[in-house]
DNA sequence: AATGAATGAGTCTTCATTCAT
DNA sequence: CATGAATGAAGACTCATTCAT
């Protein structure tokens, strides 16, 4: 017994069934997943599970958030002390790429079905979305204030614009996993993000 | 007359039916939906449900079609005899729009979560999702060769932007229903789009 | 028109409603036929089916008494004006068995499971039994009469006891039908009936 | 104690289902008992029922096994160590008309009409069937062996024959129930089975 | 007479949750 | 704390029967 239990601290067994239900909800459905299904791969009761979560509904909203933080801490990181706008959205965009390579599973969850009915959880994906756009207007404003980015652009719709691209790039590798996308390319995303597909003066120059 | 009017009714019948199926499936997900639910608000027996649908899963997927059609319909129209990139491609974001404001509910429907378990319906998404792709990438292909988008630009990238660009769109006013974009601000995306948010020579000049 | 009727008598469509009953119990249990498909094979409208028998179970009972009909008229033939008791048995078991061969179909019907519901049948079935066995059993008499069978049999149990002969030859071919009884060794079964298997002092002369 | 009842009170549960099913499948129709039905008279909730067993069809399948077992070993346990045909088959006799007084019941269901759909069981019949027949059969054999039989019977319809008298007692006292065996007369059918019912010099004889 | 669209009662089965041990 | 046997509400689906045309 003691062998079996080492290495695993107070609190572990929480954190087992947390891990299972993540595991089970990455891959399938909330619905089609049972909580007989997630006990047994916690190896544990089925007692159990309602001795640590409330309900189905709540371990998986405890799963959710488990698997949004990561993601959202990427974000978070990035926003504070900027020296230059380019430099921080092509970060942000590189490691967004290195982490859904890593997490590919993790990051499934957020955008498999989820039941409408946890009208909890759908506010705070709404509020931590707020926060994202937050966060990514007021780089493009610090962009424009480093002289990067043209002053006359619609900071809020850049920002979501810079979202909406990074979730591109989760939807066509995460979602649809049916690409593998170099990182080459992915960085042409965000040069056409910074200097548009127009051709204008600028490239008839060349 | 009776000839005429026979094919009608069936016709009214089925339709009634998927309307009906529609509205439930905008107001809640495919599992929490019943077909006892769907036949009640179609003033139909249940067993009429599955005169007109073999099951539960078809009448989803007829819903999701019915809904995708005129959706799919607006790119499609955009893809034939361009004479410019720019102008079509801002014809169907205004359209998008106009569409979007009309059919929310519709809409909706799209970009609800699914479950996964519609096997036949992910692959139909995904193979619609392919032509949409092949088709932008065209419309980019046809701007370059008219002049307007600038040669070095990668042309898939470019596309799958374009198609991302449109579904924020509906992100922001459909999924998440918070915000009233004016046609104005949502112009302003494809101006990003189109000249990028960077301050080039081109703005210095100003 | 003229042509598709060309054969058919008046009374016809329920008479093509009855053969398409039979067939479909023959395939399958009273509990798997539906009405729908007796219809359709019977190339009738599901509600024309109501119009000649009032519900299912009528139908299966109609289509029960048509298979056992010939069933039944093999024995009846053979209970009138009997020369010799042995010759009438042997005749009644080799038509018992071409008829099995002949109609291998029309007889399961009569063995396939059927609901116990239908009293009536099930008293009509128990009727014609107490006939049969009062058919044999005046044969068995008749045979004592004439000196063919020992005196001392009891009478009922012989007659019972040819019935059950007879019935398991149907047993082996029609309901497990993995067999294919020849003649030869189907009369057998009724020399054994006749001479016993016992090794008597009538064994030991030889 | 505690562990030596916890097996118990398990094996109790699943009995009572399966005494309340055999209850019910004697009764009526494989399709006209509901599983409801079932679990009602076993004093259970209907889930209950489902942890037992996986599904209505099962329930029916091990119904039968159940039911089917006494009868079967009451066959086999005579098919050793034979001193004499005559007299192991007068045992099985007896016994079996023993058994049928005892257990109407239970034998009711072995005889009564089972849907053909439960294909896995009509298998086990059959191959129950033939280990029957293999042992009747080489009972008979024995018997010629012995002495007993005659030598120039065919052992295997012999056999055949032997298991339709036995059956037919079952018919006639379980199946249609109207009649009340005497030992007697029963033994008047095995009489007829090794003596046959023929007039010949044996009795000419007396 | 003939039809077949419409119906809804009736079934099996699943699974989140409870609670006695 | 831990368990898992027991539960029953809920839902998809079938099909005999009716009835308007």
């Amino acid at each position: 017994m003691a062998v079996a239990n080492r290495g695993k601290e107070v609190g572990n067994k929480r954190e087992q069934i947390l891990h299972a239900a993540v595991e089970k909800f990455l891959e399938k459905d909330y619905y089609q997943v049972t909580v007989t299904e997630i006990a047994e791969l916690a190896e544990v009761g089925k007692g159990t599970v309602y001795e640590y979560f409330s309900s189905k509904e709540e371990l998986f909203k405890e799963s959710f958030y488990y698997c949004a933080d990561s993601y959202l801490q990427l974000f978070k990181t990035h926003f504070v002390e900027i020296s230059s706008a380019r430099q921080t959205m092509e970060e942000i965009f590189v490691k967004h790429l290195a982490l859904i390579k890593e997490n590919r599973n993790k990051l499934h969850l957020l955008f498999n079905e989820r039941p409408q009915s946890l009208q909890e959880l759908q506010s705070w994906i709404l509020e931590r979305r707020q926060e994202l756009i937050g966060g990514v207007t007021g780089l493009v404003k610090e962009g424009i204030k480093l002289g990067e980015i043209r002053p006359d652009v619609d900071v809020e719709m850049a920002g979501r614009l810079f979202l909406a691209l990074n979730q591109m790039v989760i939807g066509e590798m995460v979602i649809l996993d049916n690409i593998e996308l170099e990182e080459e390319r992915v960085k042409d995303l965000l040069d056409i993000y910074w200097n548009g597909i127009g051709y204008s003066r600028r490239w008839q120059g060349h």
